[in-house]
DNA sequence: ACAAAGCACCTGTCTATACATTTTAAACGC
DNA sequence: GCGTTTAAAATGTATAGACAGGTGCTTTGT
């Protein structure tokens, strides 16, 4: 609750494509588009309903139930008599972490670092375009980022993105902001799946993790979609003495 | 989508604590207590919006807002111009199904098979009661259950019951039902968590899964909740060769 | 000066109403 | 008898209005 006063509304509905949806969606779409971008920060405090309502001519139970919403998806924090803030943790992290791994060692406590060993552009190939499941001839960038926890390998993120959404994936700095991040900004993720496996690494990948060669490792395969388009498809290998995954559910 | 008849709703609110609480809360209660209880079985068609206007005097809007809600957390599938149905899926399973090997297994068209390896009654030690995170002195079960799938080992499973809430669990011939069902039969859980880990099994264990020594497994840990109370907590070992989680989240 | 009361603003809930869209079934025309 | 139209019912969304309750600032009274 740092601060009061409230972001200018006139862009509110920048930046969001056209489809026919019913006003709410476009609210909430908007809403979370300005928070994971970064133009409403952490803890910023954001528009009053009413305000949204005069700036938008919407009714005020329409905006109610976007921000009633994005509230129980954890976007946002709302206090009576206060006002409503962007949230500090993520929605779609509520069950794995590891989307933003960087988010999760700060919240530990601890430093987070990473190096970029590869980062290129290139024509998918038909297994990475299997991979990605979708039309071959996509363009694609291909990168692979090492991970510190406090200057130990606490992950190996081998990811393949979609050019078409992400355009400017190569010219980012990896050291600013993950690619979480920045995919994120872009093309905020609607869907996701993963597949979690036990696995031996590769030397090669021993050899990054620091770990031996029996060491067992956690294997996360996640790919995310933007509406019908998937965005990308990530590789996230961890050392199974320095990482668990944990989970919550609940009705 | 089954039944077209709808259930009885002079008793919607029984069994409802009478906290406080707003109108929409209270419905929401009381249509996940008959789906848990199952008292409204899948894909049972429950009361049409307007009807429990009708039969219980409030608004609409309320009403739509508890369905919604519902519908959000997976208890309810509602199809326009149909009506509103009790779910095919838990909730809980969306993520992870290996709460029921059993049916997993069935499902991909392969013969499951169990041994009951150990079954036996007892006082919690101190580091069991710390496992299941209640006061020390329970009355508890423990049991110990290998999984095959067309006869290879894919699972251990061992798991410690709060004997208060599963009095007969001893008694239960697992043959026939899996730990899992005889449990969510006679304590619904409403909560879990689980955690997820890359190991290295100890020798028995390698022998019981007939794996390698240097074969990693993925070791899943869950405590589910049933209100309050803490019904179990498993701890499941699976053959990283033989077995992957997958997951989907969506918004 | 200081405490109390008042007030503005915010979220939370509830209601009543309206219209759109989808589906099924009944009524109708031939 | 069969295809078409119509109507009813259900969900989905949007609006306007009302009141409750929480928070913080301002005004008032002493």
């Amino acid at each position: 609750m740092s601060e009061i006063t409230s972001p200018n509304l006139a862009n509110l509905f920048d930046d969001l494509p056209d489809a026919p949806q019913p006003i709410y969606a476009k609210l909430k779409q908007a809403i979370s588009l300005k928070i994971t971008s970064g133009q409403w920060q952490v803890n910023q405090r954001i528009p009053s309903e009413s305000e949204v309502v005069k700036a938008l001519g919407v009714s005020r139970m329409t905006v109610n139930r976007a921000l009633r919403e994005l509230t129980a998806e954890g976007f946002l924090v709302r206090h009576q008599g206060l006002g409503t803030f962007v949230a500090e943790k993520k929605a779609h992290s509520a069950l794995f972490e590891v989307h933003n791994i960087a988010e999760e060692v700060a919240a530990r406590g601890h430093k987070h670092r990473s190096e970029l060993l590869v980062l290129e552009s290139a024509k998918a190939t038909v297994e990475e375009a299997m991979t990605l499941g979708v039309r071959t001839n996509h363009g694609i960038f291909r990168s692979v980022v090492l991970h510190f926890e406090n200057d130990l390998p606490i992950q190996i993120e081998e990811r393949i993105v979609n050019a078409n959404l992400a355009p400017d994936y190569d010219k980012q700095d990896f050291s600013l902001h993950t690619s979480y991040e920045y995919l994120m900004s872009v093309a905020p993720m609607t869907e996701g799946e993963h597949l979690v496996e036990a696995i031996l690494p590769s030397p090669i990948e021993c050899e990054r993790l620091r770990i031996k060669a029996s060491e067992p490792c956690l294997q996360i395969k996640r790919r995310t979609w933007a509406g019908d388009d998937i965005v990308t498809a990530a590789r996230l290998l961890h050392p199974g003495s320095r990482f668990q995954l944990f989970g919550h559910f609940g009705r």
